[in-house]
This record gives C-alpha cells, sequence and structure tokens, in this order.
DNA sequence: TGCAACTTTGCAGATTCGGCAAGATCCGCT
DNA sequence: AGCGGATCTTGCCGAATCTGCAAAGTTGCA
C-alpha cells in the first residue's frame, strides 16, 4: 500500500492533512468563514500548494469522501464473481464503511461535532462537489459491474444503472446515519437499504 | 402559469436568456472559452445582472436542466394516488421530458449540435452542478413520495432511497440518449429503465 | 557524491464573487 | 391618471480564487 518511497508518502501525508484542516475548519466556523489560506496554514504549506492538490475549498473538503467512495468500488472488484451482485455489492460498501473517519477512530462522536457536520453537508456549495465525488465512483463501480456480468458500461443501460443507484443508496444510507436522531448501525442500514433494493422498491406496509 | 405581471415575465425571460446564452456559447466553444462577460452580453445586460440570477457559469448552464428535473417532481404530484409508485414516476418523467429542449423544437438536433452538448456534459465543472440540479429535484420528489406512501420524508429511509434511485435512472437515461450511437427513444429507455428497477434489477442473461 | 526528476513556493495577471447605493421600472391603490 | 413602495438593474470596488511561470529546495538512484 505505501510501499513507495518517502517522497509519495509525504505527498499523500500533505494530501490528507490538507483535507482534513479544510474539514475540520469548515465544522467549525462554517463553509464561508474558511479561506484557502487558513487551510493551508493549518496544514502547513503555502497557498499556491493547497492549489497544487485541490482545485477548490470543496473539493479539498470532499476529498476523503471521495477516497472511500473509491475504496468500495476497489472492495467491489475484489468480491469474487460468483457472488451474487446485490451481495457484493453490500459487503463492498460495509467494507469500505469500515475503514472509518479518522475523526471517529475510538470514541464516539461529540455532539457539537455532528452538529457542524450537518451544517457542512447542508452546505449548497458542497452537494454538487459531493456529488461530483460520488460520480466518479459511481463510473469505476460500472466499470466493475459490466465485467461481473459480461455486458459493455460504455453500451448497457444496465451497468451504468446499477452503479447509479449504488451511488443513491450510499448517499441514502450516509444522510441516515447523519441525520438520525438515536445513531443507527451502519451495518443494519446497508442491509436493509439494498435488501429493499434487490426486491424493487416496495411501498412500505 | 404566466398569469402574473409584467415584472415577473421579463424576469423569467432574463433568466431563461441568460441560461440558453450560456449554453450556446458553451455548446459553441467550450467551457472554460466563455466568460461571464459574453453570456450576459450575449443576453443583453450586465455582468452584474448575471450575477442577480446565477451564483456562477455552471449555475446558468445546468438551470433548464434544473427546471425540467423539478418540472418532473411536479408533475409526479399530479399523478393519482392509486397509482402503483414506479407507473406513476414513469409518466411522470415523460411528461417532463416531453417539454422538449427549445433546441430540439421542431427539426432534429444537428451533428454539431450534439457534439458539443456531448462534451459539455463531459466538463467536469459541470458535473457537480447537474448533479446538484438532480440533488435539489430529489428533495421535492422524496416529499411527493412521502405523502404518497404515508411515510415521512424526514424519518423514513423508503422516500429519499426512492428519490435517490429515480435522480440515478434520470441520469443514466438521459447519458443513453445521449451517447447512444443510434438515438433511442425516450419513452423506450424510461420505460425500460424503471421496468428493471421495479424487478430489482435482475441481471440481465 | 552528483545529476535528473519532482515538489514547493512566491509573484503577477485574469476572473469571479458579493455588498452597496443610485437610478429605473413596475405594481397596487386611490 | 398619479403616487408611494417594492423590486430590478447597474456600475464600482475590494476580497478571494485560479493558473502559468521560474526560482529554490528535496528526493531518488546510479
Amino acid at each position: 500500500m505505501d510501499a513507495k518511497g518517502l517522497r509519495e508518502r509525504k505527498k499523500h501525508e500533505t494530501r490528507i492533512a490538507l483535507s482534513w484542516a479544510a474539514i475540520r475548519l469548515t465544522v467549525e466556523r462554517g463553509y464561508d468563514n474558511v479561506r484557502i489560506e487558513d487551510i493551508a496554514a493549518e496544514a502547513g504549506v503555502s497557498t499556491r500548494t493547497f492549489s497544487n492538490y485541490f482545485g477548490s475549498k470543496g473539493e479539498a473538503i470532499v476529498a476523503r469522501h471521495h477516497d472511500r467512495a473509491r475504496a468500495i468500488a476497489e472492495a467491489l472488484r475484489q468480491r469474487p464473481e460468483s457472488e451474487p451482485i446485490w451481495t457484493a455489492v453490500t459487503e463492498a460498501a460495509l467494507a469500505g464503511f469500515a475503514l472509518g473517519e479518522p475523526v471517529t477512530e475510538g470514541r464516539p462522536p461529540e455532539q457539537s461535532w455532528v452538529e457542524g457536520l450537518r451544517l457542512m453537508v447542508a452546505e449548497p456549495a458542497l452537494q454538487g462537489e459531493f456529488q461530483k465525488a460520488g460520480a466518479a465512483a459511481e463510473t469505476e463501480i460500472a466499470l466493475v459491474v459490466a465485467e461481473r456480468t459480461g455486458t459493455d458500461a460504455a453500451k448497457d443501460v444496465y451497468p451504468r444503472l446499477v452503479a447509479g443507484v449504488v451511488g443513491a443508496a450510499l448517499n441514502t444510507v450516509t444522510q441516515q446515519w447523519l441525520l438520525a436522531d438515536r445513531p443507527q448501525s451502519m451495518e443494519e442500514l446497508l442491509r436493509d437499504v439494498f435488501g429493499r433494493l434487490a426486491a424493487g422498491l416496495p411501498e412500505p406496509r
């Protein structure tokens, strides 16, 4: 994973530091009260370097979300071919979320933090950014699904449709997890949601 | 629909003109060869006025897409309660797309135009914007679905999940329609996709 | 150790964003 | 008609962002 030289490691660390600083400051102060200058300072680099890593504030904030989404795509690629598609997707998502946020590492999230997170994801300027990150992952998921099912991601509707639906499901799960009054288990949520999808989303009784 | 005064009509017209100019120029020259100044000039207003209508170039370009998505949500609201959810959604989508782009009004789209469109939707800077527009519509769709099924869009997963899936389906259909070698009927595409969803997205044989 | 490749950084120019206040236009009511 | 208030447009301006470019500092490898 990190077998490469010092150079790459440092680069990766800078990227994480920048993204992390961007998130933390945004959660604390709110989106428009954070300038790129602040983020760069927090990560100990110049503003110009920030631009070398991310094209915008939003990109930096969403970077971790982006990485996780791609991790899920990668996890899906590793699932055995014989597995039914929905099982594979569910397990891959579980694996992706299991990586855990560096925030959540250890103690449960604090009230004020969750509050800030909610504000952050509600920020209109970031909505598009989150979606874009999801879209990038969907492209990869579509490729994997195409492989598994012997379809063509460029021509057949199926793989892209599945990928899009998976993305929507992940969004919904994340949203629910964040908005629920009482914290729910991610696993429970994922199994519930993908179960419904596999059943054709019947109307709840 | 347009019963309101001259003021509102003009405002609406300006909005359309700006969005339309933004799209046309982008298709012709490419995204970064269009400045807000150009768009404003094309629509006959000042750059400052542009900012009063849209927060960014991307927003202006996506505005029509945005309107159509909301039209679908509105159409869904009008469908009879007794109708099965997937039937209602399919019909609503059909109605929304039937409005037709002002481009397509009349003659079939020209080759160069479609080509430009493809480039435009492929523009990374716009991806997020399109998705954001879709997300806004999804929120409305979730509300309608919640009403129909007696669920709570704020607490239950179901309505948001359905809305997200519908959004994904519309994206996929649009994509397919735009990318297909030979133009396919929108109706055919929509019925195919929603049919698969209702069946739980079984793997194609 | 020494050179090639890569990264960071400061700087400058182009562009965008948003507040503010003046002027123009429209709406509703008398 | 005519008037007052509400709304829209616009120019001006400063803050912030984005990018290319070249110099300076690091790292990888023979």
